[in-house]
DNA sequence: TTCCAGCCTCCCGTTACGTGAGAGTCAAGT
DNA sequence: ACTTGACTCTCACGTAACGGGAGGCTGGAA
């Protein structure tokens, strides 16, 4: 059984010329010509074929894959090992990816910026552990976080729009509170603690009163956040940290 | 803060040439010059490099980059939405290439050819439903399939050399049977159709009376098994199959 | 002041094809 | 036998996304 370059091309989902090309740097060439000089593939070049496609995929050049495909110490079993791990390898960089960005959706949405480190983890060549502390000290729990993501994944524009408006209404209430003069540990200003963690489980995750006291610690530590809340009114983070532990201790 | 080419270059895990190159088709121009020429990137320079940098992992090209970056219509948020998106349907195709990969290692090691459609699935745009069919046909059942491919992807050399040299000599053995004119209901091959049905549930997966009957009326079936078997003794298809079936009635 | 790494602007080279041009070929239908 | 439309052939130039210098300025540490 033979095929033409135009079934091989349809097959493999590459183009007329791309198999030309091979042909003219003597990567991929025919087994037989017609006796009118029409190109005729054999399942031997097929199989070639198929591991050229699947080194492409995984980024090596034209010349790299002739030589490790005309390699006479590798059989067509190593490559097939060789091409599984390149490419569990590069799912799992994909993977980081996706979380990466859904550490950027998080992000923006809180309104804090990324460093520039964590914009381009996944191609910079930083140390990991670092990144991993980072991300424990910011969010304090990882599971939380994790939660996090899982749930927010699936918000549509209107969630998004019904959770802005909710917080901002929130954050006019504790700023109101804030100018009456009340204490922190006040019953109003705890009321509003207290809805800012229900806030926090109710789109976000399962938040717990020793979560959101280790929030309020972050949100003093952290000039991200530190400056998002003070963008609202300017002593507000440390109002609202103590009124946070005020009714953490007081609901505990 | 701002950061010199050099800097940006380092993050972000590309060359200094790429950033000049970016600057003169107009992609990423720095938002400020030193008096002596240097360029300075700011945050927002970073961000649209991050961008840039997702879109291209996702295989655009510069030009489409550009007009989706400078689509007033779209904000951070919504190319974070399709980078995620873009991301796990590339994730979904890389994993559908890791099955081929482990299909094509079990084929070669059964020793049956591949069909061209098997070998460039993931990339040809062919009725994916033909090729369940196919699948579900040759293996029986697809938990199985799935099962084996599991357990044999932990497999070394030394266990496959193991199993060749058991099964070649389970082979030797029932070419004798068939040779000492022995039926294929007699005791002596129904105890050697037993053998198959543990050797295969003792290295690819969990094979049952009804399994293993399903792959002796597919051993008749596939040409490709076929002619696996009638390579060691014309004849020997049969045998089997008729074997395996007395086998089956007999024990169950 | 003296380095040397870092940065600048040309500018030519490379990889992996894309995209015709012009001409021969094949199989199906009339 | 003839036509016709889809395929295929071999040049041959074009392109995208940089790579890799050459030759010359800059900037901060010693």
């Amino acid at each position: 059984m033979s095929y033409s370059i135009g079934k091989v091309a349809e097959l493999a989902g590459v183009t007329v010329r791309t198999l030309h090309h091979y042909d003219e740097i003597g990567l991929l060439s025919p087994s037989d010509r017609t006796s009118t000089g029409y190109r005729r593939y054999d399942d031997a070049d097929l199989e070639r074929l198929q591991q050229i496609r699947y080194y492409r995929e995984l980024e090596f050049s034209l010349e790299e894959i002739a030589a490790i495909l005309d390699d006479p110490k590798a059989d067509a079993t190593s490559h097939l090992r060789r091409q599984h791990q390149l490419l569990t390898e590069r799912i799992t960089r994909l993977e980081k990816m996706v979380n990466a960005i859904e550490f950027a959706m998080e992000a923006t949405k809180v309104g804090i910026k990324l460093t520039p480190q964590e914009r381009f983890e996944v191609w910079g060549d930083f140390d990991p552990d670092q990144y991993a502390e980072e991300a424990e000290q910011r969010w304090g729990d990882t599971d939380a976080y994790q939660e996090s993501v899982r749930k927010t994944s699936q918000y549509t524009k209107e969630d998004w729009l019904r959770i802005k408006e909710q917080s901002e209404d929130w954050g006019r209430r504790i700023v109101a509170v804030m100018d009456s003069g009340a204490a922190a540990d006040s019953p109003e200003a705890m009321e509003l603690a207290e809805e800012h963690r229900q806030h926090i489980s109710q789109w976000y995750y399962e938040c717990s009163y020793e979560i959101q006291t280790g929030l309020a610690e972050m949100y003093l530590a952290d000039e991200r956040f530190m400056a998002t809340y003070e963008a609202i009114k300017p002593g507000l983070t440390v109002f609202l940290h103590d009124a946070i532990m005020a009714n953490a201790v007081a609901r505990s």
